[in-house]
DNA sequence: GTCTATAGAAGGATAGAC
DNA sequence: GTCTATCCTTCTATAGAC
């Protein structure tokens, strides 16, 4: 669906949702996301940014107050955007706790996978946000984790899960699990996002099932 | 064993090992650890490193020659550390594929726990090296995730494990659920390094265990 | 080995022409 | 909206006194 083709009009594939933006700052922003995600942000230079957009240096703050306020866009969508691929998961289709919490897996798994670039920066660059941008951000992390959290809960509850469960731990883990590949997926790899989100959510009810059941 | 007073003489919680070196170079790695993991490579300046081993910016050049390889001699102790301890946890007692791994598993998870600030460098902060030094850490990263597959492949060959596991899968997935604790590992939470290490391995023995076993 | 002082380069952001 | 030119700050690293 999406073309590599940034210089034009075609949305590019480290930017979901980018139709919401003038073809300008979506170039702008592509290429704020690609220099985020190579050499962070305290790493990537205005002119950087800029210059990956076929701007001069002047022309970022046309569109943007701050290098700051781009990070913050460009965090604010991607967290977004996961938000609302759960969203959509959860509500795919009448299914048990199992089935829900591994559709839940293998669409955050492949949302990391697929969004490697964008997800990279969501996770690594938090830091750099300014206090009150970050908390906002927390805010809709934490959305997101309560909804793997009732998954677990859903499942301990009506017994289909390990009744011994610690929800929050187990969520927690189901969560790294399908964060941590921003560390190390590499879209030329062996395995497409596809694939990996299958296996995760293959791992995640073997993490809940229950000791003697099948 | 650690005392918090780094100003004198004590060996700080932020760097094992830390005999190795002199006070005054002890002072400044602390001091680059701290900054580094809580600003990131470039977000720290050679002022703040030194101002925080309460030295004059230019001090930092007598130890080191450049802000650079201070950050790779911190990666490197930190990669070797995690790969000693490993390679302590598998020697320790005899135990079958099961004990071994969760040994591990434990190991490596306290390591990143009880060091998450260093850890937290270790991970973060690799795309700041020189590419000879990057080269260099990922031969030990390599070592490192080598013993997670030997422990993952030794249970499967001998029947231990699920015959049917995907060995070098598996043993990411063992590696993501230790490391990605450095993402939000806080010492002031409520669990503490040895209770998420036991945690952790008893994640890592449901995801290998036979699929009727106990 | 530590300091003060500073060189020399690069960074974020702005001014003003077009 | 984009450009060139530039302000002013901050940065890494060095010079030279003590």
């Amino acid at each position: 669906m999406p073309t590599p083709d940034d210089t034009t009009a075609g949305a590019p594939d480290v930017l979901p949702g980018a139709d919401a933006y003038g073809p300008v700052q979506r170039r702008l922003l592509v290429s704020a996301v690609r220099c985020f995600a190579a050499n962070g942000f305290h790493g990537t230079t205005t002119r950087d940014i800029a210059g990956g957009a076929g701007l001069s240096p002047a022309a970022l703050y046309v569109h943007f107050p701050s290098k700051e306020l781009a990070l913050y866009e460009i965090v604010r969508l991607g967290h977004r955007h996961a938000y609302d691929i759960l969203v959509a998961a959860r509500a795919d289709g009448p299914s048990g706790p199992g089935e829900r919490l591994a559709a839940l897996v293998d669409a955050y798994t492949r949302f990391h996978a697929q969004w490697h670039v964008l997800a990279r920066v969501c996770q690594y660059d938090l830091g750099a946000l300014r206090p009150e941008h970050y908390e906002e951000v927390l805010r809709t992390r934490h959305e997101t984790n309560e909804i793997f959290r009732v998954a677990v809960a859903a499942g301990v509850d009506d017994g289909t899960f390990d009744p011994g469960l610690d929800v929050r731990r187990v969520a927690r883990a189901l969560i790294s699990l399908a964060i941590d590949l921003v560390r190390w997926y590499r879209p030329d790899g062996p395995e497409t996002p596809e694939q990996l989100g299958a296996f995760t959510a293959q791992l995640a009810l073997r993490l809940v099932a229950r000791p003697g059941g099948r």
